[in-house]
DNA sequence: CAGTGGTCTAGACCACTAT
DNA sequence: TAGTGGTCTAGACCACTGA
């Protein structure tokens, strides 16, 4: 047995009789010890043998713990050799808006959603080429404004086929995400969507309503709603404004003390 | 057995003696049966017994392949009810620049890089404040475009620290990232890295440089680089033509066939 | 060759769900 | 209570690595 791999162990503790997970203990303890700096990048770990034997379980929970921190990015098994700790990659660009609103809200502001338009037009040529509906055919029409501390943030702009011709629901109007707007009312499952960002420069309506001045830059994302056949059912448009929104994001596992 | 559920099982068959693994012959076609509509969204998967059962395999080989297909995000389990099919979630906003060259030539473009200036420089206090050093410290100071078919598409400034003094190599000209160039000249191991995505409008010296007239809207994502006690050790900015570059996102797991 | 991680087995007990 | 997924065991054989 290697000496400087078992050293770590000796400063792991598992409890066995814990309602918590032995190989949750593991790979909490052991990411600890990585974020830490305790374990450089390209260090091997102990064994999976060593470790089962040291702490007196199964090689297999040994195993599950360690796919959870290889999962996690940050060590790498090579057959043969052993399992290492991996270096952060941290040039990789991955940029991440699921909980909107959550991210305004970091930012101590309450969003708002303000309904500035709601009914049911008939697809022009443009639009029902979008869609792949016919022209006229009966489509609904969103434009909202998302404020927080009264200043406009982002514009939001809807449409989805209207075939069930069902009334339009409370809840919809609160947060009417393309998918559920999609959902609600065509006839199809929204199953697959597309999301272009893009950058560009605000129109005059745009800026209106947004309430800054004419060719502001902002992020520009398109998305398409698609059912199991990948005909498109619905198609939105969201301007965010540029001087107020910025994506951040950290990588790394590192963490000052 | 429930006999709608047992029905997908008649559909999919495994080889015991392939040396592909049985948890992956398996995840691949239910995979499949999900992404081809068979199984719908909230219908509940056979239960692993009964899965284990019909194809003569361990729990938890079958296990297995089930944990795939939910950090996959297309299944979710629940305790004590059974494994069911997730709905695609099609609002979540992720971006991923990982390999900024492969896109480019996705395009059908070659990307090439050109140095255009790549020096030590004496910080000042603007730099100094960014890179966490003394007033007048010396740096690594490069400036580069990457462009494609002759077309300037990326502008990037990036300075580190320069404690080695080490010679510049020449393969940190060919692709400099900035993690690689810390990890050359500073002191200290770059383990952590803070980006900031954010939309702009092109400065003279910009426009000049990518070839667009002057405010054209821009991705600008400033990058820096910390080190295992949260020191910044290098900073980058990297301009984007908005014109020449969008980030394309697909979502959701049914195919049209 | 001995040692490593990768796969797989045939059990076991548990917490939780529905009836 | 019967059935579900969640955890865990104590083995096994394999492909691959390095000396």
């Amino acid at each position: 047995m290697n000496n400087s791999r078992e050293f770590y162990l000796k400063q792991i503790t598992i409890d066995k009789s814990s309602v918590i997970p032995i190989y949750y203990q593991l790979a909490k303890q052991f990411s600890e010890k990585i974020r830490s700096g305790s374990i450089l990048p390209d260090e091997a770990l102990p064994t999976e043998s060593e470790i089962a034997a040291y702490f007196g379980i199964s090689r297999m929970t040994v195993r599950r713990a360690i796919s959870e921190l290889a999962a996690a990015g940050m060590i790498y098994t090579q057959r043969g050799k052993g399992t290492f700790v991996a270096r952060p990659k941290l040039d990789k660009i991955v940029f991440n808006l699921e909980n909107f609103n959550e991210e305004i809200r970091q930012q101590g502001l309450e969003p708002h959603r303000k309904l500035l338009e709601a009914r049911i037009v008939r697809a022009d040529q443009k639009l029902a080429r979008k869609l792949g509906i016919d022209l006229h055919g009966r489509c609904l029409y969103f434009r909202v404004v998302v404020t927080a501390n009264n200043e406009p943030l982002v514009y939001e702009t809807k449409y989805t086929v209207y075939a069930k011709q069902r009334p339009i629901l409370e809840t919809e109007l609160k947060d009417p995400s393309l998918s559920v707007l999609a959902a609600s009312h065509s006839n199809s499952l929204p199953t697959n969507s597309k999301k272009i960002l893009m950058v560009s420069k605000t129109t005059e309506e745009e800026s209106a309503v947004l309430g800054v001045s004419l060719h502001t830059p902002v992020f520009l994302i398109i998305q398409t709603i698609f059912d199991q056949d990948q005909n498109p059912i619905a198609w939105g448009k969201s301007i965010y404004r540029g001087d107020r929104y910025k994506l951040i994001r950290y990588d790394g596992w590192y963490k000052k003390e």
